[in-house]
DNA sequence: CCTGCTTTCGAAATATTTCGGACCCGTTCA
DNA sequence: TGAACGGGTCCGAAATATTTCGAAAGCAGG
């Protein structure tokens, strides 16, 4: 029948005989139906790339993905707000929308993953930004099936290798911490982890012991805890490191708020800081500007990990070449009011530096 | 042909027979296209409404106006994020998405105020919620005409009397505040104001000052101050107070944040809170309960008024009848650490009441 | 080897889009 | 005046796309 084969009108039946499937199968595939196999799924996917087949419905939708959706765990922690200034600053200068959603307030129809990624689609969404764990494999999977731009912020558990993820030198920033506390010539210093399953406070602590062990510094258990990044896990550890027969002179705190909780439990048992404890915090909040001392914290570039973010997702619905799927941003010390020399010795060898700038 | 034209199936082409025209032109009624005679369309219409057909796409599609966009200055303030979990948390159990807009990044093309409203109409949002000054009257006025539902959260200027807005009780709780103040024996008490053009800082001062004078207390000019809702006020206005050559004994912030830079600043002078002064802040955020001392605070519902504030968009929508333009939820005084009888001076007369619960 | 279940696929039914032609109306020109 | 022309609107045949639904194939568990 259809003498000439290829070169003709480039239809949906067209592709279909290309990769020697029926019609329906390849509207199936376009339109990110479930009912496929994933080796013929890949197979059509190929070829609508090779032929660069459109669907009369992606053909006239051409404006649209004008939006991205951005979902947090909660509001509740300054991290996540930081996130979603830079987010929100990237969504003003790039003309996006954004649509904001809370995980954990599921509502009365919860909305299955299917139908979630669907809804992406029938609303125009550019993507998804996904600044928490709760985001299921069978989620990602629905996304990644109707190819949906989807990035994940600082996950707390690894991602799949195929998902775009954006983060920060945990590991760095913790090494920095502990180095400028043995600097100021602390040997003894306490790590407060966030979650221990937490891939970030596993990098923080990594970097802490990397830098106590290269100063020669043994690590202690019993300056080693973990728990929630909220202020009530810091009274807690800070109440344990108190009752020790040989506290610490020095804390490096898994977050801000965290550290928050130090420095309340502190001035509780009329513990001075710096001058009897050095503490650290980490993510750079605003808290740890406005806190009382204000705080030396290892700042996370939260704004600009928002920022890339949705860059991120842009990059990819305009189908560039994106090179790495996990950006990692620096982190670095800022030196504020909260560390100090330890008070009783002085450090051995060489004087310590001055406070840095 | 078809023996049985009426109960068959109930698709297309049996409606088109019913209608009788072909199939094409149901399908360009049922989804809006233009080519269609005003005449014919109607009667299509007629024939759908009748038959109670849907196209699949319909079938499955959710039903329009399922978003709010909320508008925001800016995200760094405990404030906007407290009323923004309010406005999440109704979100989610009314089903609604949320779009977050932050004015003041505004971008490539700024979007007048008509181009805004209509494309509100556009996107099928249900209403906006605004939480912000920035919002000028003739936005106000587009939105109007297209009677689409606004509300103002806790308006700085006093919004038009025809805009529904939700607040909270400033008056009565800057009453409360230095009320709590007087009882506990404080005469000299000062207050740090928000902009003195702001409607909320006016009302608090006007709660202030009626507390005073109900208690025989005058009010001294070089007490009360003004500025931003920044922690850098606070700073400010604390050591103009402590340069003072009587100072106060009791500080009420217009803002936690102002107090927080006050907490900053005595804390630098040592002057020990609430030994030596007394602090009272006000909005309830959560950097309320985390400073140190936890800080007495007015509290605000402000969760609460971001859902009434999304409640009151969707009863709109519903085209309920409303009987206020205007809601003002109740603000109540959360006595914490920072607050306690002034050192040198026992009241006289009665005794001071002990430390409320 | 059956049985019941699931997965995957495509034929047929259904829906939508494209595109050309009919029709109407005003304008131009013989 | 009326035929010829141009441009617009509206419709439907045919082309294209999507959905439904059942059949085939694979896969436990008897």
């Amino acid at each position: 029948m259809d003498r000439l084969s290829r070169p003709s009108k480039l239809t949906l039946a067209a592709v279909a005989a290309e990769v020697g499937v029926s019609a329906p199968t390849v509207s199936k595939v376009v339109n990110g139906r479930e009912d496929v196999a994933e080796a013929t799924r890949a197979r059509v996917l190929a070829a609508l790339q090779r032929t660069g087949y459109k669907s009369p419905l992606q053909r006239k939708s051409i404006p649209e993905h004008r939006a991205v959706e951005v979902v947090f765990d909660s509001l509740n922690s300054a991290y996540g707000v930081e996130v979603l200034n830079g987010v929100m600053e990237h969504a003003a200068v790039s003309e996006m929308e954004v649509i904001l959603s809370i995980t954990g307030r599921q509502a009365a129809s919860p909305l299955g993953p299917e139908e979630r990624a669907q809804r992406m689609i029938d609303e125009g969404r550019a993507g998804m930004i996904v600044v928490t764990s709760a985001f299921g494999s069978a989620q990602l999977e629905a996304f990644k099936r109707r190819q949906i731009p989807i990035v994940v912020v600082d996950p707390l558990n690894p991602p799949p290798a195929d998902v775009f993820s954006v983060g920060a030198s945990n590991w760095a920033g913790g090494k920095a911490a502990a180095s400028h506390l043995l600097e100021l010539g602390h040997r003894k210093i306490a790590y407060m982890g966030g979650p221990s399953t937490a891939e970030c406070s596993q990098a923080r602590l990594h970097g802490y012991m990397a830098a106590l062990m290269a100063g020669g510094v043994t690590v202690e258990d019993e300056y080693i805890s973990s728990g929630p990044f909220k202020p009530e896990n810091g009274v807690r550890a800070m109440k344990a490191l108190l009752a020790l027969d040989d506290p610490p002179t020095a804390i490096f705190a898994g977050s801000d708020s965290i550290a928050l909780g130090v420095l309340a439990e502190a001035r509780r048992q009329d513990v001075r800081i710096p001058e009897e404890m050095s503490l650290v915090g980490f993510d750079g909040t605003h808290q740890a500007e406005e806190s009382v001392p204000p705080l030396t914290s290892v700042s996370q570039p939260l704004q600009e990990m928002g920022r890339s973010a949705l860059s991120f997702i842009l990059r990819q619905k305009n189908g560039e070449e994106i090179d790495s799927r996990r950006v990692e941003l620096a982190t670095h010390l800022v030196v504020r009011e909260s560390t100090a020399p330890p008070r009783a010795s002085t450090p051995l060898g060489e004087s310590p530096p001055s406070r840095a700038e």
